[in-house]
DNA sequence: CGGAATCCAGACTGATACTG
DNA sequence: CAGTATCAGTCTGGATTCCG
């Protein structure tokens, strides 16, 4: 990981710093609504690697319930996310896969991500000092 | 807003398909925690228009309860991302600003805006047919 | 005007147990 | 193995009230 890459593209400039409360505020709260939660970025992580079964999921996470991990990947798949193939065999066999617009999302949050690691230290610094403050 | 321009940069590809549980996912579910409640986000889309006053941010963002958009500040300025300053006049009179690491969070906040945006109408079909073929 | 403290209702989470 | 159902504990957001 952390090789490098050259990327061009066309974006579009409607920024949080625009308007009042236009279309795409309300769509940001609403993904952020959707990824927001505990689980969902992490299972999105985990397919991003390819086509999962359920239990596979589950031991990679660690730490999600079965029922936790069941509600995000309905979440997901109803929201066009993740595509949820059933083998009727014995035992059953389920395979999740990230569809084209999971697989698409996965950009803007490596973004998300890179400032995260990039400002994680800063914030950790600041969390103490105000947290000092306080006493 | 909504004018087009092309963008080159540089990125880093430490995806969250790469390795396990490594400090970048850790990192980005730190700001999800952050920013995925129900309100920082819009704050911080206020504040990214300049400096506004307690009750400015309260009347522009429309619904958010007093105490909602104490608690909200509180942890934004907390982390570093937003700076306060009180002016100890009669009535009292307090300021918001983003500070720069908190500016330098827009970006990431916009790249994700144009996904959502891009992908709300294809989400909100996936979402509706789901939701049919559950009955 | 800006903020803190208290109280309360609803949502979310997770452990457990059960089904196909 | 995959998924559902139930239930209890926790957390969140909001209304209200009081203080500087």
């Amino acid at each position: 990981m952390s090789t490098l890459k050259t990327e061009t593209r066309a974006v579009e400039i409607s920024s949080l710093s625009d308007g009042e409360d236009h279309s795409g505020c309300h769509a940001l709260l609403e993904v952020l609504d959707r990824i927001g939660d505990k689980w969902t970025v992490m299972v999105v992580g985990v397919l991003a690697k390819g086509p999962t079964r359920f239990n596979a999921i589950q031991r990679a996470i660690g730490g999600i319930s079965h029922r936790m991990l069941t509600r995000t990947l309905r979440g997901l798949e109803r929201d066009g996310m993740v595509e949820r193939r059933a083998f009727a065999t014995i035992p059953p066999k389920v395979e999740y896969e990230l569809s084209p617009m999971g697989r698409s999302l996965v950009s803007p949050l490596d973004t998300l991500m890179g400032w995260a690691q990039a400002h994680r230290p800063t914030i950790e610094v600041a969390r103490s000092g105000f947290d000092d403050r306080s006493d």
